[in-house]
DNA sequence: GCTTGCAAAATGTGATCACATTATGCGCTT
DNA sequence: AAGCGCATAATGTGATCACATTTTGCAAGC
């Protein structure tokens, strides 16, 4: 590994008259929710900015918000790297994807009309193609696709962007998943949601939705793919006189209440 | 009106070695959630700058982490604000405050040890005590707290960030609401709380927890604070010729879809 | 061979400036 | 008196630079 591993970032079109940061932001989200950046991945603005041929600035901003919205991790020293994912971690972002996802399909279910029902048949057969032709990675997106459409029917629903969050969350994992699994061809839990919609049984549709998680990554919790505990490398507490950061150590919630303003 | 109403924001203690942007970031959050950022609040980068002697950068980085969380709104002519409410905003963020906090509660409590449970004790103390001092500021930080401290005893939880982000959005209705609504005393809950972590009783918790939002902000839901539709005076599509946004009008469905990357 | 110390490179942070776009205010026209 | 148009001010975006801190590379010492 003398090489320095920068993971190339293909850019997406630029949309006209779109701020430069947000078209760095998109590349990037897309390139970590599909698994492009390896988990433990750093990254940094000049390295990234000079790969995009852009300035530092709107790189700067779109890992800002990157960070914000927990898709990446600032490590104490100010460094910022994709996170790394521990058991307990994905215990946790499974159980968030089904708590919120389920949730936000109960409250959108009645406001499907006949119009997106055909657009989600339609999504879940480009899924079916391109799992027949073996190209995962639109079915990853493609599948993304499928909960977005269910769940914006509701519009300006607060969940939706909690929802992506964890998704992004999950990103860094989907690549090894996908080259390590085998594809076992699962019942198409689509088919049940589609099911549950067009006979609006809204129990129906959370049983389907959180099968439909649990079969797309939940028999990842069980492979060898996690690590236990991983004190990261950029250590979490640095160890000698830095008095940049002089900060007492602090327990977790007493930095949350802090970063909160709760005196 | 005619004073230009810039809303003060009073600083907090800038840590030793603390990043400028984190200190802004900080005390613009702090306002935030409790209710000194009126809805429908214009904020500018270098408004905010000059109003707390620091140069426009931070500003600028602590304003898109905060747009990131949700807490503030990006219009599209790139200008910033506090987010106005709606009832259909308000029934989703108390949907979604309940969804997640009744998990994360669940989920903590069996890693709740008894110094944290004489800790969230002495919290509701110091509630009841400025309650009955006529401190509403305090009693809805400290009760912040109080969720905060329970729901952290797991540690690296993937909720409590989205948790945090869906107080921060509530925060601009606080003001109003503890202005407007009677002190009606109700029940404590949070000694229910207690009394269902020290039996270990997990449905009792969940109970707990969600009877004690809706009775912190629930009841607000009938009152005449909550605006119908509210199409914002900076609106959401500019009119005339624009060179600079160009992008066509897309559905909030799309809109999604591309910010994330799937095609 | 491994550690220690120091110099050089790399990195994040913050400041300042230029520019295109948007908002605002004022005078003019009807 | 009200609506319109234009000049001016205000704003977000992006680039570039300086600086403190951190990381890295390498050589000297045990």
């Amino acid at each position: 590994m003398a090489e320095s591993p920068r993971p190339t970032v293909t850019m997406p079109d630029r949309d006209p008259g779109e701020p430069i940061h947000q078209w760095v932001f998109r590349a990037l989200r897309r390139a970590i929710m599909t698994g492009h950046f390896p988990p433990g991945q750093a990254v940094t603005i000049r390295g990234l900015a000079e790969s995009m041929n852009v300035s530092a600035m709107p790189v700067r901003d779109a890992l800002r918000r990157l960070v914000a919205e927990r898709a990446l991790e600032l490590l104490d020293n100010r460094r910022v790297r994709v996170p790394s994912m521990t058991t307990e971690r994905f215990d946790e972002l499974l159980t968030a994807r089904i708590t919120l996802e389920t949730e936000a399909a109960t409250r959108a279910l009645p406001l499907i009309d006949d119009t997106r029902l055909r657009e989600l048949h339609a999504i879940d057969d480009r899924i079916n193609r391109a799992d027949a032709a073996g190209a995962p990675d639109t079915v990853v997106e493609q599948n993304f696709l499928f909960h977005l459409t269910l769940y914006t029917a509701r519009p300006g629903s607060i969940f939706v962007p909690l929802i992506e969050s964890v998704w992004l969350q999950t990103g860094p994992f989907m690549r090894v998943a996908l080259e390590e699994t085998p594809s076992k061809d699962p019942i198409d839990r689509h088919i049940e949601a589609l099911a549950a919609i067009a006979d609006r049984d809204p129990a129906a549709l959370r049983r389907a939705i959180e099968a439909d998680i649990r079969d797309g990554i939940g028999h990842l919790g069980n492979t060898g793919l996690l690590v236990r505990k991983q004190r990261p490398p950029g250590r979490l507490l640095s160890p000698g006189r830095s008095p940049r950061r002089a900060a007492k150590i602090a327990s977790e919630t007493t930095r949350n209440a802090r970063e909160a303003g709760l005196t």
